[in-house]
DNA sequence: TTTCATTAAATGTATATACATATATTTGCA
DNA sequence: TGCAAATATATGTATATACATTTAATGAAA
């Protein structure tokens, strides 16, 4: 469906304003498939995004801040997110001897079980989803990147 | 900045994967900027979206039906983001005679005196922020739509 | 060593999302 | 007409975002 049928909306001030309003409407459009799609599993997709995280440093822990740094949404609290993982048993928490302030993170044989099954959903339901042709999505991450010049 | 470096990962499992990943990143970038933009009037950048449909539409009502339809996010909560608008005295709520279970809302002087000042500043923010050429801006429009083909 | 700035993480608060459910009204049809 | 289904909106709840503030520990300089 193209954005001016999705948001009913016939006329934009430009291509350029167009193209923001569509970032913000395909990524929420995302974060809803992907919500959904996790939601049997009892994550949300910022806790899965943690996890994603801590998969790929295993068997090394992350702190809080490296966890931080990154994480798709900056602003997110990543002391509330791990807070609710380690109350499902899928994240282990240590106490950093060298350095008090910090805590040690690191995912559970659970943790990896629960984000293995996901990841294998997640992937037919980006197959299905994602009609892009591999140069075409060179070019988008091109263009989105570009998008952020002024970051 | 690559969303490589933007996340400090490395390696994706594709390009599509990629491009999935960059769209929520891309978003969750461009609703911040936006959110420090409108901080200073007061409203958060769905309450303006509200007031922007309103806006277009204006003389003209619109019931909270029609709002959700034009929302970007469709599964935010129009009748209290309404209610916060409300409050601030940037909307009308009219009861609608005909069917006793409609409102018909309106967009205040007040409101329109808000959206047309922070308008400005959002252009100016928009013009320094997107680097994309004209072409550049449909292609991408082009690649977005066509990621959501099964929506 | 004492003191103060810096750093890492946690917490408090207002707002928003996601979704289930409730309430009121209208419509369709037996 | 009467009553169930459909529709429009509101509300309840758990989670997350955005950001300010707090707490605790470390490091660097007087």
């Amino acid at each position: 469906m193209k954005i001016e049928q999705a948001i009913q909306q016939k006329k934009f001030r430009s291509e350029q304003h167009k193209a923001h309003i569509n970032v913000l409407y395909t990524a929420a459009w995302l974060s809803l498939q992907m919500t959904r799609m996790l939601k049997p599993y009892g994550i949300t997709s910022q806790q899965f995004n943690i996890l994603r995280i801590l998969k790929g440093l295993y068997p090394e822990p992350a702190t809080i801040k490296l966890l931080t740094s990154r994480m798709i949404d900056k602003t997110s609290n990543t002391s509330r997110l791990v807070d609710k993982l380690l109350a499902k048993g899928l994240l282990d928490r240590i106490e950093c001897s060298q350095d008090r302030r910090r805590v040690d993170i690191r995912i559970t044989d659970k943790g990896l079980e629960l984000i293995n099954t996901a990841s294998e959903k997640l992937n037919l339901l980006e197959e299905g989803m994602f009609q892009l042709e591999e140069l075409e999505a060179v070019e988008l991450n091109r263009l989105l990147d570009k998008m952020r010049t002024n970051e």
